[in-house]
Order: C-alpha cells, then sequence, then structure tokens
RNA sequence: GCGAUUGUGGCGAAGUGGUUAACGCAUCGGAUUGUGGUUCCGACAUUCGUGGGUUCGAUUCCCAUCAGUCGCCCCA
C-alpha cells in the first residue's frame, strides 16, 4: 500500500517552501504598508453562504464546491474562494460599527475547487486577497488595485498587465442583460450549449465564452460600455483618474466578465505575458461587490477586493526566470570524530544557535571525509573539526569553507568570534 | 466533466515475450588511520504505478484502475 497526495493537491518541500515563506512575508509587508489588516476564517463554512455569496449560477457553486455533511447533519463547504467569508465575517461582527470605515482586510490561506488539474491550476491552492468595505469611493479601488500590482512588481515581476473593466450598477446590468438577450436569442441555436444556458440565466457569460468567440454576432454584440449609467461612467472614470495619477498602466476590455455573480462596477484581472507562460494567464483577479453585504445580511455596504493565488505568482516568476534570494545559508557545520567529541559539539552548537547562528553536525555517525562533504553539500561557511587534540586543548580550528583558511579559536571565545566574522 | 500523453532505483534515463533489468547523477565505503569541492576502485532495483487477463513464461502484449503532465471548460 502506498499513499499519495490527493489528486489536485501538493506538498510543498524543502527548496520550494523557502519561496513560499519569502513571498508571504513580502505580501505581509505591502499589506503593513497599505494598513490591511489580517482576518483569519474558518477554512469551512456553511454551504448557504457560498451559494449565496458567490452566486447560483457560477460554475463554483455549481460543479467544483467540496461540499459534504458533518456529523450533525449540517451542510458546510470548504471554502472555494475568500470574500464571502469576509463579508460574513464583516456582517457577523457588526464591522460595518466601526468608526472607520472601510475596514481594510487581507487573508491569506488554501481555497478548494474540485476541478480537473493543470498547469496553475490545484484543488488546493493558496490564495492572498484583500476586501475593502464599507467605502464607494473610486480612490478605494484604485488603491486595491495598487496593491495588487505592487505584489507583482515587489516580487519581481515584469511581464504583467492589467485588464479592467466597468460592470456599472444593477440599472446598467439589467439594462445591457436585455439588450443582449435580444441580441443574441434569435440566434441562440448557433450557440454552444453552455451559451444557451446563459442566454437566461446570465447573458453577460456569452461574451466571455471560448467556443463561439468567432460568431459574427459577438463582435456585433451591445457592448456594456453603451449602457452604463451617468453615475457609473463618472464613477470609473474617476477610477480611471486616479490609476493614471499613480502611474499604473492598464488595458480596457469590454468583455472583461468575471466568474463571480457578485460583481459590479470596477472590474479588473492581472495576468502573466511572459513568453511560454502555461494556458492560464489569470494572476490575479478582483472587482467591486456592492449588494453583497446586504445579500449576506448586513446593511447595505459596499465592497471591493480581488484574489491572488500564490502558486500562480510562483509560476509567473519561473516564467521570467527570476531568482528570490533565499535565505537558508548555513553558518556553522561541527565534525566530530569519536562520540566524546560529539557531546561536545552538541554542546558547542546549542551555543551558537542562541544567539541566532545557524549551526549543524552530522548524526549519522559518518566518516570524517563524508561529514566533510556534508558540510560542503549543506553550504557551511565555517566548519569546526572536533577530536582528541581540540577537547584537551579547549580549542579548535574555524575553518573558511570558501577560502580553507583556519583560524584557532578556544571554546570560550568561539561563539563572539563567529558573531565578528558572519 | 471531456481529450491527449506519460508512469522503470533518491533523481534522470535505456531496454527486451525468456533465466544476473544498461548507463549517468547522487549517496555510502575504500585508495588517502583527523580536514570538502578533482581522480580511481567498489557497493547500491526480490512492487519495472496498481489490479486483472493472454502465455510454458510478461517490466515488455491486452483490459481496467490510479497518478503525473498538458489542453478544453472555467478560474486564482
Amino acid at each position: 500500500m502506498s499513499f499519495k497526495v490527493p489528486r489536485g493537491t501538493q506538498d510543498i518541500l524543502p527548496g520550494q517552501s523557502e519561496k513560499w515563506q519569502l513571498i508571504e512575508d513580502k505580501i505581509r509587508e505591502l499589506c503593513r504598508v497599505y494598513r490591511y489588516k489580517e482576518l483569519r476564517t474558518p477554512m469551512f463554512e456553511s454551504t448557504e453562504l457560498f451559494q449565496r455569496g458567490v452566486g447560483d449560477t457560477t460554475d463554483i457553486v455549481q460543479k467544483e464546491m467540496y461540499t459534504f455533511e458533518d456529523r450533525g447533519g449540517r451542510s458546510l463547504t470548504l471554502r472555494p474562494e475568500g470574500t464571502a467569508s469576509a463579508v460574513r465575517s464583516y456582517v457577523e461582527h457588526k464591522m460595518f460599527g466601526q468608526p472607520d470605515q472601510p475596514v481594510k482586510l487581507s487573508y491569506m490561506g488554501p481555497m478548494f475547487r474540485y476541478e480537473r488539474q493543470q498547469a496553475g491550476r490545484y484543488r488546493q491552492f493558496v490564495q492572498f486577497g484583500v476586501e475593502a468595505i464599507g467605502s464607494a469611493d473610486p480612490a478605494i479601488d484604485a488603491e486595491v488595485i495598487a496593491l495588487a500590482m505592487d505584489i507583482y512588481s515587489t516580487a519581481g515581476l515584469k511581464d504583467i498587465k492589467l485588464v479592467l473593466n466597468s460592470l456599472g450598477d444593477k440599472e446598467t446590468r439589467d439594462a445591457h442583460r436585455q439588450a443582449l438577450i435580444e441580441h443574441f436569442k434569435p440566434s441562440i441555436g448557433e450557440f454552444c450549449s453552455d451559451c444557451q444556458k446563459r442566454l437566461e440565466k446570465n447573458p453577460l457569460r456569452i461574451l466571455d465564452c471560448k467556443v463561439d468567440r468567432e460568431h459574427p454576432l459577438m463582435a456585433t454584440a451591445p457592448a456594456l460600455t453603451n449602457y452604463l449609467t451617468s453615475d457609473s461612467a463618472t464613477y470609473f472614470a474617476k477610477v480611471k483618474n486616479y490609476l493614471d495619477t499613480l502611474g499604473i498602466a492598464y488595458e480596457i476590455d469590454p468583455n472583461l466578465v468575471r466568474g463571480l455573480d457578485y460583481y459590479n462596477h470596477t472590474t479588473f484581472e492581472i495576468m502573466s505575458t511572459a513568453a511560454g507562460f502555461g494556458a492560464i494567464t489569470t494572476l490575479c483577479g478582483g472587482g467591486r461587490y456592492n449588494g453583497l453585504v446586504e445579500e449576506i445580511g448586513g446593511p447595505d455596504m459596499p465592497g471591493i477586493g480581488f484574489a491572488l493565488s500564490i502558486e500562480r505568482l510562483l509560476l509567473a516568476l519561473e516564467a521570467e526566470d527570476v531568482e528570490l534570494n533565499v535565505n537558508d545559508a548555513l553558518d556553522i557545520f561541527v565534525v566530530a570524530l569519536d562520540d566524546e567529541a560529539k557531546v561536545k559539539a552538541a554542546e558547542l552548537i546549542s551555543s551558537f544557535r542562541a544567539k541566532g547562528i545557524s549551526a549543524d553536525m552530522d548524526y549519522s555517525d559518518r566518516k570524517m571525509k563524508a561529514q566533510m562533504k556534508a558540510a560542503d553539500r549543506l553550504g557551511a561557511k565555517f566548519v569546526l573539526v572536533l577530536g582528541e587534540t581540540e577537547l584537551a586543548e579547549a580549542a579548535v580550528n574555524v575553518k573558511t569553507m570558501e577560502t580553507g583558511n583556519q583560524q584557532k579559536v578556544a571554546f570560550h571565545d568561539l561563539v563572539n568570534y563567529l558573531l565578528e566574522q558572519k
């Protein structure tokens, strides 16, 4: 019997996990300066939260949720995204009552979607996301987008582009929806079966269809832009103006329709344009969700946020050959030649570690040569060889691996000597 | 959910219907009783993804299944 990780999941092993930590650290630092406080919510929630929050017509709810019944007969679902939980928490803890709105939250953790794995797509993946709930100021839209872009540039990515659109308000969407239905209905038989279903449920998503993209009616379809109410258009113009001011380049894509039902007004995606990147190029997706808080049972509070996948960020870094300078240096390796020396070695490395010096030794009873090779392999900066002589003299040669030079140092001076050398 | 493709030691990778499954890297031991990165020698697969079937005999052929990879759908 042999066990493997469940399909679509992965172990992140040493060698890779250092990169994760580095990225996570950079993101946390950006959250600090942008003032987005971390919110930690459960990894599962009541199924209904996602049905209402994400939307019944979405693929996520229809076929991708990990739903199960607990022993008490409750239907629970492993979270497929973060916004519904954040909004639930905002409402449950009455954050709408706090004096400073919007409440700016961030989260980072695993999400779960039952999908077939491919490059950049997993059943368990890690999302970082933010939510700014309680403000309908276009400046906050720009801030959220700026933070997302900042994450990529801080990580070292260059080949990325921001795609922007506005879905307008409810009035906009209703009018446009009607126009779309009228446009496609007469010829809907010529479209794929998915589009036929979309016609009544969410005709906007027909525009997003990859199968029928060449159909002549696509090009002539009523553009949502033309249906934007003046309020919506003004709002969008302000968002763009803020982005211009911040020096953030974007591309308008009137067909950018996000897959989740709750979006309105500003929507955006950040994509990798790196050559040789897989078929999935979306790194980050987000947008405004005015009305969602009310839908979840709270007051009428607007909100905006985004989510990005750490996996895809790392893939993009690989595609661009960006090296992360991970710090996993080993300061010192102690070679022990016999049992007595080993005891001393254990004592010494303990004293090094107490001072923040990383230290290691051999635990496989290997010969000196093998221990030296190990020290070399591990990239140790310094090596100490402990044997009878050293124990007798209470001093040891500190060997600098790069140069091969050695310097004799008394045991009791070792820590200070190494701290100076580091 | 659909399609393509792959599955041999820690890693990479040959190979054949027949009795001991190449090779390279890595590892361990030795040459060199206490100083690494070079060299030489030696050691290292009783599940060849798993389960069936065909056969005197299967890692090799067939079927199923699981898993990886890539693509579609969709998304982060």
